[in-house]
This record gives C-alpha cells, sequence and structure tokens, in this order.
DNA sequence: CGCAAGTTAATAGCGCTCAATTAATAACCA
DNA sequence: TGGTTATTAATTGAGCGCTATTAACTTGCG
C-alpha cells in the first residue's frame, strides 16, 4: 500500500522563499531601532525618501514608487500627516488625484536621515558585492511575479 | 551656502533593502491564490510544512523554526486551531509548553500540499542555481542581522 | 450633450509582525 | 526548603499589506 503521506515535502529551511520572507523580516525589524530616533518606520522612511528627492507627487505615483496600492499608501501617508510630516490635498485639475507634500518638519527631518544608511551598513554582514547580486536577484524575482500577474 | 538638503539620498529603487522588502512581498502576493486552494495563508504553510513533516512540537520549537516570536505564533496558531487544522495542548511534563499536534484533516490537507511547489515553479522566473544563490545570500544576511541584534 | 467606461483614492475587514508586558510554571541554589 | 531567576505562552496595541468594494471624478464615444 502506497502512502502518498510518507512523500516528503521541503521544509521551509530548504526553500528560499523561506529565506528571503525571513531575511525582509529581518532586516525591517534590524532598521526598527534605527529608525525609532527619526520616529519613522520602514515604509514611512521608503516615503520621506522619495519625497526628500523632489516635488510633490500624487498618492498613485508614490504607490508606484513603493510598489504599494492605495490600500497601503491611505493609511501610511495619513500617519505621516497625523505626525505633521505631509500634507495631502486634492489637485486642482483633478479633483481624483491626492497630491501629497512636505512640510517643513518633514523637510526638515532630511538633516538627520543622513545618519540612516551609516548605521544600518554597520549591521549588514555581507560584501558590497553580495548586496549587489542580492539586488538584482530580488529585482528580477520581483519583476517577473509581477509580470506573471497579469 | 551649504545646503544640506541638497545632499543627496538614494532612492528606494536604488536599495537592496528595498529590492528584498519588495521581493519577499511580492513572493506571499503570488503565493495568494496558489494557497488559496488549500485555504491557508502563507505563514500558516509554513507552519503546516514543519507539522507535515513529523510529529507533535511545542510554540517555542515552532516558532524558533518559523523565526517568529509568541506575539505572532500563539494568534497564527488560533487561527489555525479554529479551522480545525491543528490541536493546541499543554504538555503535560511541563506546564508551561504547549504542544501543537496535526488533526486528521490537517494530515489530509497535505496530499493536495504537494501541488504547491509546482504552481509555483512555473511562476518563478529565475534559474534553479540563481534561486540556489538567493537563498545563500538571504540566509547570511538574515544570520548576520540576527547575530548583531544581541 | 449625455451616458458608459475608466481612473483615482478611500474604506472595511482580515491576517501578519513586532515590542512590551504579564502570568504561570520550572529550575536553581543558598 | 524557600526564595530568586529563567522559561514559556499569552496578551495588547500599533502599523503594515492585501483584497474587495465604493465613491468621486474624468474621459471618450455615439
Amino acid at each position: 500500500m502506497t502512502k502518498t503521506n510518507d512523500k516528503p515535502l521541503l521544509q521551509p529551511e530548504e526553500l528560499a522563499c523561506f529565506s528571503l520572507y525571513s531575511a525582509a523580516n529581518a532586516m525591517v525589524r534590524a532598521y526598527r531601532p534605527v529608525l525609532d530616533t527619526l520616529d519613522l518606520t520602514y515604509p514611512q522612511y521608503l516615503a520621506m525618501l522619495v519625497l526628500w528627492n523632489g516635488d510633490a507627487l500624487n498618492v498613485k505615483t508614490l504607490g508606484e514608487r513603493l510598489h504599494m496600492d492605495s490600500g497601503t499608501t491611505t493609511p501610511l501617508l495619513k500617519r505621516m500627516e497625523a505626525k505633521g510630516l505631509v500634507l495631502r490635498e486634492r489637485c486642482k485639475q483633478d479633483e481624483r488625484s491626492c497630491i501629497v507634500r512636505l512640510t517643513q518638519s518633514g523637510k526638515a527631518l532630511k538633516q538627520q536621515a543622513f545618519q540612516i544608511p551609516e548605521a544600518m551598513g554597520e549591521k549588514i554582514a555581507i560584501s558590497q558585492e553580495e548586496g549587489a547580486t542580492l539586488k538584482h536577484l530580488c529585482d528580477k524575482l520581483h519583476d517577473g511575479l509581477v509580470a506573471h500577474s497579469d
């Protein structure tokens, strides 16, 4: 008698997807104490990086940059607005669109942000080259999954 | 006059951590429609992989295997218990410890699980070798971050 | 023009992740 | 033995991420 239950399934530790998942969680966890000094979470930090870089942009564009949809971005931006970092206002030309811009204190926070990459660098145990390889493979995996989802 | 605000900060798209973060989210998202056929979420699937592999184990051990703490595992296991997949009971020898074991229907679900790796394989756009490299780098990053957090 | 189709945010609800705290139990040791 | 310390789960509260739905608005087409 053949028992299908005896067939093996790979364990989490043997799966690349679990390693990816665990590494991403550990990375966000490692950012936390560093970002606490700016009172930002990791996704909020990503949004600030985009906003510090240039002018105001709408919610849709920001969401595309961060690979998030409106169910994630809207509450994220509301929490950032509640902290006084950003303003959200409807676009005059197209009332469907919501424009996000930094407040003065949001802009001012940039000064403190330069220390973040530095502090994180000390925690990262892989080389620059390994980091580049990791980035490349993550991007390739991501893009393939996104393309496949249409 | 030097304006620190003009100094550049890397954008999310340039950061390996963002690629890691986005790839992990995309991976969980890609698993969703596949795992929906078993009525499991991705973390629940990971827990089932461990449980299908062997005997009952306690919450702490399972949490260690999945790199989760009790604030994550306890509600996860309760939801799995509510679905009739597992039983949770206190260990007789050590009442602090909570033992998790599969129910019959939890064991039976294993039959359907063999299709998951297959279905996911079709969505993954990277080679086996790239996957192995990705896994290795994620593990190294993870282990380094965990070691650094002590 | 007027209505259908598309676009953009917002909302609701569920599950996950984490830090911090608490309670119960066990182990240790003076 | 009795009291301290350590271990194990559970709990709480906040934030994130997703799907599905809805509402407001714009565009395009007959």
